[in-house]
DNA sequence: TATGAATGAGTTTTCATTCAT
DNA sequence: AATGAATGAAAACTCATTCAT
């Protein structure tokens, strides 16, 4: 009865949807919440302001949609995969540093999001949450591997969700150094040096 | 017809001024830059809007103003003092940590504030400078600890400047987990955690 | 392709116009005119909007054709029964009174809709003739009436115009005061009352 | 310590509301709430648009302010009056009718403004209590005249608050006709033709 | 110097209407 | 005829900043 079927229109709603919120991306991260303006969005994407309302029932659900967008892209599944692809804790924890150094230098246009969204987290409960879950889930990945090198008498007998929660802060803090000033922040180091200080120590007095 | 001497208006600026500055603060970091009016700023402060604009020139540079105040209570002078009150590289280091964790704890209030200026460094430079700075003095405090650790066979050889960024990392990374959760991140695990495995390494096989 | 006549075609015109005026009439005394959204209509009614301007030139003719429904099924009809019912012009008020209260006892889900056409009055032409219209007639009939039973020596002499004009008055006025606060007025005693105060008057000396 | 004290900037604001205020009651009342501007009422006060936020929180408490602004003008001071001036139940019944008449012929600028503000009654709760407050107010007063005239003999026997809420009605009733057609009501005879009516009746046969 | 009234540019949001399919 | 995506003009509201007193 529709010259358009139903599944037409699904389709070319889709497709805006995500052409506005990848513009949306770009410019929130550039400019930051309040500084975007929807009016920009929709110039940006080609299509009027009307019609970013037609598609996210306000500015900062619009904002959330990008988040959730970005959170998706985040580590946890390169997390599960290095759990697997290594045999023993020392290794995967390794392999971890690795691969998280790596995607770190791969990633330098979505890292400047960071400290964006992590100023919503007092503003926003979704966000909050959001962040709530990752790292609950990242220390749990961590902290299990931990237990598991613990157990297996390959790693000393530390706290496990301490020490997970370190390893974690550690590249968030250095996102943050390397936002502030990304030459002074080498990820081909990072990782190496992490290995060895994590596994081995400092300490040379063995 | 007014008895003061100057001396005393000068006291009067300055008392009102930092009275300005304190009320600003809180509400900076409550609500964030944009969301936060200067009216409001005037209001608790018990002036006038216009009254701020006789201390600042705009909202801008109160907000600087804000965060510039808000940097001197940094660490870095805890950091040296540090440096002073400990003998080896390796005692340096523990005091260290056990330092920083203690204030971390102390300094609750003001940690909700690291996210909010975190998120004006690509939108204001002189925040971006203050924190390369601020980052860059503390990368160089703990690599020359590291450094002397090294010379001193104290440290196994490491890069210097790469390990004193992954210290920092740490803690600005644990106080983003503390803002997301503060029930998750137990301060007084960290620094003992963190002593342990640092200077002698996850490693159980020595 | 379609094995439809025009004349189902027709039916079906009419239907769906029926259809959509119905849920029209419900939302804008419900929202008023203003407040009321095509697109509410259109979802309530399960169309498109764009099909609602397929049967109505704009909002403000759907809006006037909900007007002339209404109008419609207001009391002229019955004012009329009422003067054939009965013998005397005294009858015939007493009857009125009797038919108008029992008729707004019924009414109670269009007497909302008064408040909002009136307040078109000002405003829209058609709606201004409408209800000059509406009471002209009345009062017509109702003088009518008047002169009679004064020419009969049942009333006394009154202007006939002027008097039919305060019995109408009576029900409109009733109506806004239901609209305000339905418990206080009691349709069921109006008509006792009216009938004997106005065919006997309140003095008690007669 | 400031050049204008704060009884002056009282004086200030009080003349600015008003003027506000005047020019709001105006607009609201020729164009109805929703197609009138805030920026139409800025305009026409010569103010710009954010003075008038400065002294209204919004639009709806600017239109509240306009309908008690009203609502105070309204005639239960003048009803209270003729309580006092006249002696006994009859004549204050015929008092009241004659002074409300008078009242309408003097005041066709705000009878307009009726059907403005019965239209909210249904959406605007401090609007409809208003209302509600006025005729319970009204209906009171008037059912005590009645009451006294039962006792007094001077009239029959009727439900005293039915019969207020009759004449209340008949007033309002007739400034709805008269919105709709001016040249049909005839204020001049309203009061005489009632006090006929109401006082002795139509009845002829006494 | 202090005040707070006034500004007006800028923003989000709404919605009747159009139109390609 | 029917759909619903798209429009864009209009409206309410905000707030940093100015300025007369």
């Amino acid at each position: 009865m529709s010259p358009r079927t139903p599944a037409q229109f699904e389709k070319l709603r889709t497709r805006r949807r995500e052409q506005i919120l990848k513009v949306a991306a770009e410019i929130f991260i550039q400019k930051g919440y309040h500084a975007a303006n929807v009016s920009d969005v929709a110039q940006k994407a080609g299509v009027s302001q009307g019609t970013i309302y037609h598609y996210f029932p306000d500015k900062e659900n619009l904002f959330l949609a990008v988040y959730e967008s970005w959170e998706i892209r985040n580590l946890q599944s390169e997390l599960r995969d290095a759990l697997e692809n290594a045999a023993t804790p020392t290794e995967q924890l390794g392999l971890l540093a690795q691969m998280v150094a790596k995607r770190m230098e791969q990633a330098k246009d979505i890292l400047p999001a960071y400290t964006e969204f992590w100023s919503h987290i007092h503003r926003n409960k979704a966000i909050k949450i959001g962040f709530q879950n990752m790292f609950k889930d990242m220390r749990g990945i961590l902290a299990r591997i931990i237990r598991n090198g613990i157990d297996k008498n390959e790693f000393v007998n530390t706290e496990p969700m301490t020490m997970a929660a370190i390893l974690i802060a550690v590249f968030d803090g250095l996102i943050l150094q390397w936002i502030a000033d990304p030459k002074q922040v080498k990820w081909e180091n990072i990782a190496d040096t992490l290995t060895q200080v994590i596994l081995t120590g400092l300490s040379a007095n063995k």
